[in-house]
RNA sequence: GCCGGAGUGGCGGAACAGGCAGACGCAAGGGACUUAAAAUCCCUCGGUCCAAAAGACCGUACCGGUUCGAUUCCGGUCUCCGGCACCA
């Protein structure tokens, strides 16, 4: 036969998968698996980080498939968002133009990689078909009150011309184009996801088939701490001051509070006095400076009186009320209360301004004075000048102060979380449109789900900066109230893309259903996901909303799930020259090129043995050809003996040592192989472990040339191109149809390792004195301890080690070692 | 600062339950085939000492502990990566 030649080979293949439809879904097995890569972004090229994730997810799926499961293995498009509107302003072609025109490019290129994705299930989130099922999600969420629209200070980029949720700030700039987020005052649709927060944080425990990292990150964002919210009287007026502190336990350490500029308080406060002037400069001041600076830690601390006193609940005393510059509206209550004595930033703050200190923690050992404090102490301890509470432990005493302020109606336990609702509006064309009119008379009225899809129109004019296409359209814009049947206004606002993804996993399951987003009875027999894979810059925002999303389809009774992804895979990133490929860098590969000089299953070959799959890959061209070189060395193996076992045997011979030595690696590496994609996912070593069976047979061949035995080899050969069709499907079919099949090797179940043929009769064991390895011997399999030591002690090398010694002790392990003790 | 993860040859990585550290691959060196090259096949390949072999010693970031035995478990230190952060 011919060399190695993937570009005929592969093509030929993807024909015959699609002309007999080997991809589609196959429904009615026991057991099911649903494999997901997460969707891409249509931007019109497959990257290598594209072939990584979809390499992992369909060497699984194929595995799968072999293993008797139901595989459900779909595949779609994230098909909203800026990008498409930018190529609009900039080239004038309408954003759907080159949306769908970039997905039958990116399309083409996946099915070039041979991945078996079912088409059938395809979705794409711009399609009409779909965004009709978004906006139904929005009505849902309205129904339940988890939509809602409020007048708030929100994040706004520049750039884009569009407002962020906060999960889209990233070091305070826009999380898709870098530029510094400001901020704006705008009434904004947002969904209550702060509801779910205490649920969102507790089915954590429940993700055990994630990486800690990401738990940890959701943990981190959502930012849970526990402590007391104290209202403070102020002096002489009827408001209060809620403050929210960690420590309720120092609370009679407080010496003076800090409000935020923002905190609806300052102005009252000091409307009228002698300071107004002054703390209205400082507040103005302070409001100029950018998130970034006011969140810094490298930002100095500053404040200024009020002149107001406000009353501590507890004993009654008057502390000063300031306005400081780094107490955030956005955290907690906009105040904080100060206690020098145990909190460092409240130390240096009253250290700056001359404000008292006071203790009232102790370490159980130790006395403090507040004169002699050199910084705050802030660890727990026992109290002090606080009272009735003088000599509890701190733990002790948080409990006691919360039930305290909470019986005197002065205060309460409390929990804050970081977490804040999800602001859904974005100032875009192209997106869903949120289903919502203004009516002159009914106010705000959700489009009825009979009227859905609220349909884009398309003939917008798209252009440079300013508002939303669809807020100029007249066409748009007007509409009757379903209510009333009076004249509307249709809400101009798209929904933030991350809604569309949030809830695409539960469509693959029904996609083609005109009634529902999808039948429960569909959702149910696949989702939760049994495995999801995607990179790990989703760790919060997708998986978070996704999370959320379930969670309401769960409580609304569409989903018995609780959580979307059962297991998570969060792959590295593919870089070359210890760097993340970029055009600027003029360090990109991409995958059309390998695809063209050494066919997809090397490509994919490589990707996957590089590295484990949650590690970061350096790209090297020489480990590429090293891949090729093993798939080349495969197709000689099996090319070498295609022929001579299709020639008939005269009389089938006893299989001698190398025969079974042979069957004996060959199904080492099946067990080995299995194990490593079934339990570990390591598809690298699983790889290395199919080379070292070939390097095996290669002995083998040089031994016997063509004596071989036939039965054996043809067993060998058929387990090798199984297990390799998983991870190299074109080859796969190619030497299965060589090896004389008619049906495709994917429709084949993966092979039984042969416990037999793994035993061995003899084994080698290592002999240690002290634990230093000194001898080796070959030994029967299943040598007692007894024997062993027998063995081991009448070595000649350990009788020289042992001469003028006393052997203290011996430990023989059966079939791998014995270390001799000696003094 | 808090939380999490990771540190193994020239390189990517392996060692799955505490039992021969470095599987497999890349790079490098040598050999076979060839007029030659490519392709292919075979061999060597952590360090030091030794001409070499045999052998000895060292070696999984560092220091210590547990153990007959530690890359693996425990305590501490350092470095790198990631998340959160004037978060009250």
């Amino acid at each position: 036969m011919a060399e190695y030649n993937p570009s005929v080979i592969e093509p030929k293949w993807q024909r015959f998968w699609e002309e007999n439809d080997l991809n589609q879904t196959e429904e009615d097995r026991q057991k099911k698996y649903y494999v997901l890569e997460m969707f891409p972004y249509p931007s019109g090229r497959l990257h290598m980080g594209h072939m990584r994730v979809y390499s992992i997810g369909d060497v699984l799926a194929r595995f799968l498939r072999m293993r008797g499961f139901s595989v459900l293995h779909p595949m779609g498009w994230d098909a909203f968002g800026l990008p498409a509107e930018n190529a609009a302003i900039k080239n004038q072609v309408h954003p759907a133009a080159w949306t769908y025109a970039n997905i039958e490019a990116m399309k083409k290129q996946q099915k070039a990689l041979g991945i078996s994705y079912d088409w059938q299930r395809e979705v794409a989130t711009c399609d009409p078909d779909y965004y009709k099922w978004t906006q139904w999600l929005f009505l849902l969420l309205y129904k339940r009150g988890l939509a809602y629209k409020k007048q708030a200070g929100v994040n706004w980029c520049p750039n884009c011309s569009t407002v962020l949720a906060n999960e889209q700030v990233e070091d305070g700039g826009c999380w898709r184009c870098g530029t510094e987020v400001t901020h704006k005052d705008l009434e904004q649709w947002f969904f209550r996801i702060t509801d779910y927060t205490e649920r969102l944080l507790e089915d954590l425990k429940l993700l055990s088939g994630w990486p800690e990292r990401v738990r940890m990150m959701q943990e981190n964002w959502i930012g849970k701490s526990e402590g007391a919210e104290v209202r403070f009287k102020v002096k002489g007026r009827e408001d209060e001051i809620s403050v929210f502190t960690t420590r309720p336990d120092t609370l009679y350490g407080v010496t003076y509070l800090v409000l935020a500029a923002e905190h609806s308080l300052v102005e009252a406060l000091t409307a009228g006095s002698e300071r107004q002037a002054e703390v209205q400069a400082f507040v103005e001041n302070t409001k100029k400076l950018n998130d970034i600076a006011r969140a810094s830690t490298e930002m100095v601390k500053e404040g200024v009186f009020t002149g107001a006193y406000c009353l501590n609940p507890v004993n009654g005393e008057e502390v000063p009320i300031l306005v400081g510059n780094y107490v955030l509206m956005g955290y907690g209550t906009g105040a904080v209360m100060g206690v020098p004595a145990h909190d460092q930033r409240d130390f240096e703050f009253a250290k700056k301004y001359q404000l008292p200190l006071r203790v009232v923690i102790t370490p159980e050992d130790q006395e403090l004075s507040a004169a002699d404090l050199k910084e705050a102490y802030v660890d727990a301890g026992v109290l002090i000048n606080s009272a009735q509470f003088n000599g509890k432990t701190s733990e002790a005493a948080q409990k006691k102060i919360a039930a305290y302020l909470a019986a005197n109606n002065w205060g309460e336990a409390k929990v804050t979380y970081r977490l804040r609702d999800w602001l859904i509006s974005r100032q875009r064309y192209w997106g869903a449109p949120i289903p919502v009119l203004y009516c002159e008379h009914c106010g705000t009225v959700p489009v009825p789900e009979e009227q859905l899809p609220v349909l884009l129109p398309e003939d917008v004019v798209f252009k440079a900066g300013g508002q939303s296409p669809l807020a100029e359209h007249e066409g748009f814009l007007h509409a009757t109230c379903p209510q009333c049947g009076g004249q509307a206004r249709r809400e101009t606002d798209t929904m933030d893309t991350f809604i569309d993804s949030s809830w695409y996993y539960f469509r693959y399951t029904d996609a083609q259903n005109e009634n529902l987003p999808f039948a429960k009875g569909q959702g149910d027999a696949w989702v939760p996901v049994d495995q999801y894979i995607g990179g790990i810059e989703h760790a919060i925002l997708h998986l978070l909303y996704s999370r959320f999303i379930t969670k309401v389809f769960h409580d609304a009774g569409y989903t018995a799930a609780v959580e979307p992804f059962t297991r998570l895979l969060a792959q590295g990133m593919v870089n070359k020259d210890g760097a993340k490929m970029s055009k600027s860098k003029g360090n990109v590969v991409s995958p059309d090129e390998i695809i063209e000089k050494y066919g997809a299953d090397t490509g994919r070959l490589f990707i996957l043995f590089a590295a484990p799959p949650e590690k970061d890959v350096d790209w090297s061209d020489r480990g590429v050809e090293g891949s090729y070189r093993f798939l080349k060395r495969v197709w000689r193996l099996v090319d070498r003996y295609a022929d001579v076992l299709q020639q008939p045997v005269e009389q089938q011979v006893a299989a001698d040592d190398a025969d079974q030595a042979l069957r004996r690696a060959m199904h080492t590496a099946l067990k080995k192989v299995t194990e490593d994609i079934e339990e570990r996912f390591n598809f690298n070593t699983a790889i290395s472990s199919i080379m070292e069976a070939v390097n095996s047979a290669y002995s083998y061949m040089h031994e016997k040339e063509d004596h071989i035995h036939h039965g054996m080899m043809r067993e060998v050969l058929e387990i090798l191109v199984v297990m390799l069709a998983p991870f190299a499907p074109h080859l796969g079919e190619e030497l299965w149809e060589r090896l004389g099949h008619q049906t495709s090797v994917h429709l084949q179940s993966w092979p039984t390792v042969d416990s037999t043929a793994l035993q061995v009769a003899e084994v080698e064991i290592v002999v240690q004195v002290n634990g230093k390895v000194r001898d080796h011997l070959v030994v029967p399999t299943g040598l007692t301890r007894e024997a062993l030591q027998e063995l081991a002690l009448a070595s000649a090398k350990v009788a020289q080690l042992a001469a003028d010694k006393q052997v203290v002790k011996v430990i023989a392990v059966p079939d791998k070692l014995v270390n001799i003790v000696v003094r």
